[in-house]
DNA sequence: GGGAATATTCCC
DNA sequence: GGGAATATTCCC
């Protein structure tokens, strides 16, 4: 038996997959990368949505917690 | 030096000591316990304010982490 | 980046 | 109630 998926991570993959925010945050054109086109929008907006707090450092701790190279966050600040 | 006290330490002490909410929580006579007189309300309306979370549980949880003898609360659910 | 402290959840 | 897993914060 597989254990559960970190909360976490399914959190990540359906806040990256939501196409009604990809204008702040998306996956890459090949879809093995999250981009963040907007990290003050995104910390503001979208990270409160799925987790308990709105700081982009706490969501690059898990990111780094979880990391693997299957797994390759960036982040693309376009403020 | 003395360490810095907890954060839920601080928070349990602010939320309890606050006037305006002592129809939902309050210290019993002798100020040295906690009541909690509606715990719906309370989990509802107070816990929230102080900490990422609604969920009357996880507030036990962390009373019992800190619990002494010095430290006695008790739950009055009114309804 | 990541170790460690603290917080929140999950489960016995 | 509390151990353990996960999340969030703090700090190096």
């Amino acid at each position: 038996m597989a254990s559960r998926t970190p909360p976490f991570l399914t959190n990540t993959y359906d806040l990256v997959d939501d196409e009604s925010t990809d204008r702040i945050v998306s996956w890459n054109q090949t879809g093995d990368a999250i981009v963040v086109w907007d990290t003050a929008e995104f910390s503001r907006d979208v990270l409160p949505k799925y987790f308990k707090h709105n700081n982009f450092s706490s969501f690059v701790r898990q990111l780094n917690t979880y990391l693997t190279e299957c797994f390759t966050p960036f982040f693309k600040d376009v403020i």
